[in-house]
DNA sequence: ACTTAGATTTCGCCG
DNA sequence: CGGCGAAGTCTAAGT
């Protein structure tokens, strides 16, 4: 990883065209190519970026390095990059945008800082509390979904694509469930779609439709309920047992 | 803002949990107190994250320094935090999350590098080409939306939003029109739930319906079609008087 | 290669 | 402060 401390001005053209006016911002460059753009505030987002796959160019005192990007050559191990050759000028990042191209050119007016580190590879993310997790926990009790519920099967497949869980209630009626974490409109319009389409099939008329998720908004209740929907909020923490249910609705 | 390399071990809790194992990586802190983990692959996004507003907490050898986080007291102007104090074993920082906290807990097991840098105010990014741009020069030229189109008003307010444009057409009938840079089968249900709303209102129960995208999918002209609304492609390009409209539909 | 759906989405606007 | 829509969304997974 290359940071780059410098007062510059950085030029975004493709999808949208873009100026940074010059300031001091950090440069990072990382070995799969990523390139951020960041000022000092402005929170989690880059003030520019460009994604992978990029083609790097720098130039030093108006000539061009082109072989030069992470490693700089001059020395092998981490550390500053040495200052006894010219001082980067410009930087232009390359990126092929189907037919045509994205670009951000950063003109560096003063590097303060440049140092490289060789970082290795980082074990990835190991993460738990999302939908597929929600999903796996409401498939091994899908009583939360509603009174005496079965599971049938998960990821029932339409050709629209797969139903969450398709379960039998209490009567034996087809249920599908829609699951997410947090249940907006656009989770009502889909179980819609699916329930449209389930319908359709033989002895699937009266399936019915529940939205489950961590968090149902408000108009998503209303859109629910209006369309013959039911909506539950689930809590991951009480089906994984850490948790007891809420016994009241709001804390106090 | 603070640049610092190190090997350690990071944990999130709070929307999640995550678990990130011991590896060397760069803890960026902004003076307003965003956090952002990165490791040298894994493109765009931080490994781990915490926008702002945020509490920090660093521990040396052990000990509780709460008072240091951007300007550690050692030195005041750009460049290395000294090294004659007990080094950083921790990071901790907290954000309240409504009735609950987010946490993000850094163990540090090996410091590289910290460097603290002092970058000022980076002037603000100008940009153009977005969603705002296209309803603008729509608004200005609603008959590349169809033939004959006038603007009535663009913003047409609904209780469920605002539509895009609501112009007259050749024979003076209503139309809604929903503008996208990109149309997706999204587009196209928001449509629908709009004109769901304006026909219900007196005098508007013929209004027709456009979705007018830079680029509009395969699905999303389908689902249009099988509903009954119009779907049109604009290029900016061509709006703004820089490029001719294209002769052929496809380019060869 | 293209499309779809999820995200600790983040961000900005407006009530 | 919450809800909703846009984003250069980004990213991973499926086809």
């Amino acid at each position: 990883m290359r940071l780059i401390v410098a007062r510059c001005e950085v030029r975004y053209s493709g999808r949208l065209e873009a100026l940074l006016p010059e300031a001091l911002r950090l440069v990072m460059v990382k070995s799969d190519g990523s390139v951020m753009v960041h000022a000092d505030t402005g929170g989690y987002k880059p003030q520019n970026w460009m994604t992978p796959p990029t083609v790097l160019e720098l130039e030093r005192g108006g000539e061009p390095a082109p072989d030069e990007a992470l490693a700089p050559g001059e020395r092998h191990d981490d550390g500053p990059v040495t200052t006894d050759v010219a001082p980067i000028t410009r930087i232009v990042v390359r990126k092929r945008a189907g037919s045509t191209e994205d670009r951000l050119d950063i003109r560096v007016v003063e590097v303060l800082s440049d140092v490289v580190h060789d970082m290795g590879e980082a074990a990835a993310l190991e993460k738990s509390g999302v939908e597929r997790e929600l999903q796996e926990l409401l498939a091994d009790a899908p009583e939360w979904c509603g009174e005496g519920f079965r599971l049938v099967r998960r990821e029932w497949p339409t050709d629209i694509g797969p139903v969450d869980l398709m379960c039998r209630d209490a009567t034996d009626g087809w249920v599908a469930v829609e699951i997410k974490r947090v249940g907006t409109i656009d989770a009502v319009e889909q179980l819609t779609r699916y329930l449209e389409r389930l319908r359709a099939e033989p002895g699937m008329a009266d399936v019915q439709g529940v939205l489950a998720a961590q968090q149902v908004k408000p108009q998503a209740r209303t859109l629910a309920e209006g369309r013959g929907l039911r909506w539950v909020e689930v809590d991951p923490a009480v089906l994984r047992g850490e948790r007891e249910p809420e016994l009241t609705l709001f804390d106090v």
